[in-house]
DNA sequence: CTGAAAGCGCTAACAC
DNA sequence: GTGTTAGCGCTTTCAG
């Protein structure tokens, strides 16, 4: 493998000095036209390229932003992620991202490592584990030092600047418009009951039942998908039962079945059921039947993430910012 | 911001010389438990963390390998990916990802500066455009500095370490399974007629059925999803035409737009058109109906790029080795 | 217009 | 067992 060239060699053979050369590459007006003519040409020559981590220790900035993930397959979190690339590059910064697949120790080893040097800050879903070990001292830690933004999953201790969609009025917006399409007996179906944000989904949508005497409300929570999808089928097929009139998706995987489910049972037109959830946005548009569906904006979401912490890089002192996106019902096939 | 502290501040405090606190944190068997005890205590205490940039800088060692994907939202890339970054940590490496969106220039600037110093290798899967300009020679130039493993899309003029996938293999091994099926008109679909990709597919296809004279082919090639989806239906509804049995997708795209169309439309039965894609296999596990898919492996690819691209690593002389995939046809719901 | 020298934070050979 | 020193590749002040 060849060695790759430096600005001392460059220099030597051009015999002229270090500092000649490094200022002729960044194009000082201290230098004359021609010696930096002499100097770029050679460069191009012995194809030298500015060794980064030298230059990132001397001037103390990387213009790297690091991106901690739970999970790339995650489709909302690798719109997320696409976006801050988007905007980050567009602001001249690159991304390193690191994935946790969930596990608390990975994020604070992801947190250590980035944090020192590596980033001028960071943006950071925190994984699940966190929320069940209700343990935030690393990003507490962390953010004495670099500037910080969490996305997506809050909580009243993750207290710096974020990014998050609003939840609840994701799942009152989807109750509101069954009701108001005459829906009376409402499933709601989750595979992710383990995961804080999917009691929280829960809890919400028996609250909102719970204080509407016109709706009925029935849960099936099931984390192994096969068996989901079996209880939902039996459900919706039981006609010893009241009828189901809509499914309330709290995640796309149980989304995604309870549409195959109504798809596979062909349940007559007239026995209908409304079906609105999460979904991956460019698989939905081109499935039959689409899905109504909650959007939850990863663009703004990745795009407000950076701009945040940009504005964090640029200030002095820093600003306690909690950004909330609105969510809105995409109606399709599924619903009326 | 507070500071971050560096091991000379820690050092004064001490009252020790910065490289016995190097040791110290190192563990080095030449100072006494005493003072690493001491040292590791007000290390801990002030949060220190070496800095990875100049750690970099003076072992002239990263630990870091560099990956260059076209899109993340392409769901075999993304699990690749996954895989690159499960793979390489467990050999110690981090990774630091860049997006192209399939743009020569962005590959390039990737290369570049991945190469200096961030990374000590580079896994890429060459972007649509490299192909469209037939433009090889940043790889070239990279590869002579920076071992190098390029993925997916191969071409011949790119001889590095690669892993592919047997693309031919998989047209071909679906034309025969339709074939064994009894299948004789076959539909060729596809949205990516202008990715080299897409036009080896199309050729490969094409040439089988014309060595074939039981089967009879057919091909629908459009760029614009809504507009191939209405080619698409207007075929497979079209009576006055000879009755599609098979279509074959070759991309997810029209893959999932055919599974669409041959649902809603409705076809009963005894006229099912089998159909046998490309698709997110997360996804298509959760759907009705789950289409009969060609396996790329993604899992083996991306395994494969991180040994491959860690043994360069290691030797010292450079070996090429080009690995293929080999692909298989899982039968699922839409396919006999 | 060019060069010498210091230093970013860390490691490691070598001295004591 | 601990300290001194040089140096990784680069930028930048200051001197000439």
């Amino acid at each position: 493998m060849k060695k790759k060239i430096t600005i001392k060699e460059i220099a030597k053979i051009l015999m002229v000095s270090v500092s000649t050369v490094s200022k002729a590459m960044n194009d000082s007006p201290e230098i004359s036209e021609k010696t930096k003519k002499k100097v770029k040409e050679l460069a191009k020559f012995y194809g030298y390229v500015p060794n980064h981590i030298a230059v990132s220790l001397k001037n103390q900035s990387t213009f790297n932003i690091g991106v901690i993930i739970p999970d790339i397959q995650n489709s909302f979190l690798a719109e997320v992620l696409k976006n801050i690339e988007v905007h980050a590059k567009k602001n001249g910064y690159r991304i390193i991202t690191f994935f946790t697949g969930e596990k608390l120790k990975e994020e604070r080893e992801s947190l250590n490592i980035l944090s020192n040097g590596m980033v001028e800050g960071i943006i950071v879903c925190p994984c699940e584990e966190t929320f069940v070990e209700k343990e935030f001292n690393h990003f507490k830690n962390i953010a004495e030092t670099t500037p910080l933004v969490t996305f997506d999953r809050i909580h009243k201790e993750l207290n710096f600047n974020s990014v998050s969609v609003d939840d609840d009025q994701s799942i009152l917006k989807a109750c509101a418009h069954f009701q108001s399409t005459q829906a009376k007996n409402i499933l709601f179906v989750s595979s992710i009951g383990w995961l804080s944000v999917g009691k929280t989904r829960r809890r919400t949508f028996n609250t909102f039942i719970e204080g509407e005497a016109s709706l009925n409300g029935e849960t099936i929570e099931e984390h192994n998908l096969e068996e989901l999808r079996k209880k939902i089928e039996d459900r919706i097929t039981d006609t010893s039962l009241p009828k189901i009139d809509a499914i309330l998706g709290a995640d796309i995987e149980s989304t995604l079945i309870s549409n195959a489910s109504i798809a596979k049972n062909n349940i007559p037109l007239i026995d209908r059921i409304s079906l609105i959830g999460y979904v991956d946005k460019n698989h939905n548009e081109l499935q039959y039947p689409r899905v109504s569906y909650i959007n939850q904006f990863p663009e703004k979401v990745g795009e407000k993430a950076v701009e945040l912490l940009i504005k964090n890089l640029k200030e002095e002192q820093k600003i306690i910012q909690q950004e909330v996106i609105k969510t809105e019902i995409v109606v399709k096939d599924t619903s009326k």
